[in-house]
DNA sequence: CCAAAATACGAAAACGTTTGCGTAGTTTGA
DNA sequence: TCAAACTACGCAAACGTTTTCGTATTTTGG
């Protein structure tokens, strides 16, 4: 299989002890400079490679970090894996990427394996479904470091890294509302969620301070396939008292209102604005195109990054902070919002 | 850090030398039962977890996978690593996911890395700039199973997973010129990929069969940002002698296109027929609509793992045979190629 | 009833690193 | 000049598994 040599083998070639090319190949001050050389000469001449797994039991570390995401085919987590390979790949860690579907308990068996030391860290965003966080718990209580971005778990005190949740939902209400909209409606995908709590508020202060009230048949909770969202929305949308503005916390909530809108008689933005949370790049060549919130994905992932990073390589780190850094999303005003 | 416990700590809990507990833990035939249900019960109770490095060293196994991939935000490349997933998961296999970002000099630096044995195997596609394969071939010499998917490497005597691009470009540019298209352009990455070249030569012998002769402005070679080649199609739709169809080897051009058609008075499909390989979920709901050739990405990534699985786990595998695995995609014809 | 086989377990080596400790040989310093 | 310090390296243990080999005890069989 790996029909590498090892340190013995290289130590045997150059008649010294594995000791001492270990040590010279960490350029340790304890060996002379001619030794060095010709340690590190022999060991390209046979191209040695050390064994991560000899090296991570010993030293017990992996130079490896878990990222764990509820979703692979999507655009912001995309990014964010993005970002964060990039700080990683740096400092020379690797990423072990598991993909929850947004299934908790995918969720908690993954987490269970991580337990055993494979990767040095964590950084998540948790499932929609993820309520009990006792898994969550666990791990962060085995010391393992870990940290969230977007869907964080508010119970567990480490750092989190999200958006402007709250001020975002609430600028993007007051545009709907700037342009005429009346009856806006909010989607997302569970009560849950952090981010579903945060931009709800937003939602809900501006239509307070707009003076209008936000009715409970207004806020959708989707949980399903993107059929029966689609089916959820067309009911929303054909309803008597539909919605005029919709404000989405989720890109493919707002690829399903454009669905479920082809069914109907309606025309965005003239009968319906619509303005969703996204990292699509095609936003601008829909039709209409798509008034976003553009979260900054691969910001959030380099942050994660760096944060697990400088514990990881710096001896004596304190713990994570208990805290939440946020990083502003912008957003690009299209044609979906467009007054009349 | 990782303040487990080891089968050391666990076997003197119970009174028993480590390689018994090895042994119950692996049930091995060995053990009474009643010894077994003992160590499983404490194994439980004081929530034992293996180290993976010590079974990776003594075994020489790491039971991970290696994914390489040029692109992440990509719905192709996205969809084939959850289907490579779902298999891994299902036989205790990690992913290693790394993105070369159509960076061949990052492709080298993250094979090379993998040639220390972190991964059992590897699966890959390509960079649109791999035209040197030695980086390739010496992971191939040295044992490593590799597997490749749709941009694959035809120098190395192995097993690759594609879909009938030949076919199905053949296919996609016959629909064109039903269609009613004369004058039909072909985009593409790079012309060194093995996905460029099969689908050129489904869409040549297509206008060679309809007595059309294939103009070389016509095959378009993009390798630059979005904008580069929105600009570069740009031209061409301006150009005196403009094409009336264009087949898009890839997503992102397809995409690419629609920009560009934006900026001129065309329309799609009266003045200008398209259709792309893609995977991308939204393509019936952009304006028009958009005719794909639906690449079978999660069946690809199963066939990869399960390919991969079923070498790694069972003993005496023969080497991977030097052939093409065909997938069928599917054409799914929308409003972007209707006849007038 | 006793040799042979089967059962159930333990001791120790091995995987490939890194590192604490020991030590020849050399250099330094008063 | 001679003890002290330094230089440059080797020995061996340790990380946590698995597995080979060995063996005491029990069971089997003729």
């Amino acid at each position: 299989m790996n029909s590498g040599i090892s340190i013995k083998e290289l130590a045997a070639a150059l008649n010294l002890a594995p000791s001492t090319v270990s040590r010279a190949l960490n350029d340790s001050y304890e060996i002379s400079e001619a030794t060095k050389q010709k340690v590190i000469n022999m060991a390209e001449k046979l191209n040695y490679q050390p064994n991560p797994f000899a090296r991570s039991l010993r030293a017990n570390k992996s130079r490896t970090i878990a990222v764990v995401i509820p979703e692979r085919i999507n655009n912001f987590f995309a990014k964010v894996i993005d970002g964060i390979e990039e700080i990683a790949q740096e400092h020379g860690y690797h990423l072990l990427v598991y993909n929850t579907h947004e299934d908790v308990k995918k969720e908690k068996k993954i987490l269970s394996l991580l337990q055993n030391g494979r990767a040095d860290a964590i950084v998540m965003s948790v499932t929609s479904q993820t309520s009990d966080t006792s898994h969550l718990q666990k791990i962060h209580e085995r010391g393992l470091p870990l940290v969230f971005f977007d869907r964080i778990c508010g119970e567990i005190p480490t750092t989190k890294f999200i958006t402007n949740d709250y001020e975002s939902a609430l600028k993007g209400t007051n545009h709907l509302i700037q342009q005429g909209c009346k009856k806006i409606a909010f989607l997302t995908l569970s009560k849950d969620l952090s981010i579903t709590k945060e931009r709800y508020r937003g939602y809900s202060d501006a239509l307070k301070m707009a003076n209008l009230t936000p009715e409970p048949t207004f806020s959708l909770y989707c949980k399903h396939s993107d059929e029966d969202n689609t089916e959820l929305i067309l009911k929303l949308l054909q309803s008597e008292n539909r919605p005029d503005g919709i404000i989405s916390s989720v890109e493919k909530l707002a690829i399903s209102t454009y669905q479920a809108v082809r069914k109907t008689n309606l025309k965005i933005p003239y009968d319906l604005k619509i303005i969703t949370f996204s990292n699509m790049s095609i936003a601008g060549i829909l039709n209409p195109s798509l008034t976003t919130i553009t979260q900054p994905a691969e910001t959030i992932g380099q942050e994660c990054a760096k944060l697990l990073i400088k514990k990881l390589t710096r001896p004596r780190q304190p713990d994570f902070l208990d805290q939440i850094i946020v990083i502003p999303s912008q957003i690009q005003i299209r044609e979906s919002t467009m007054a009349r």
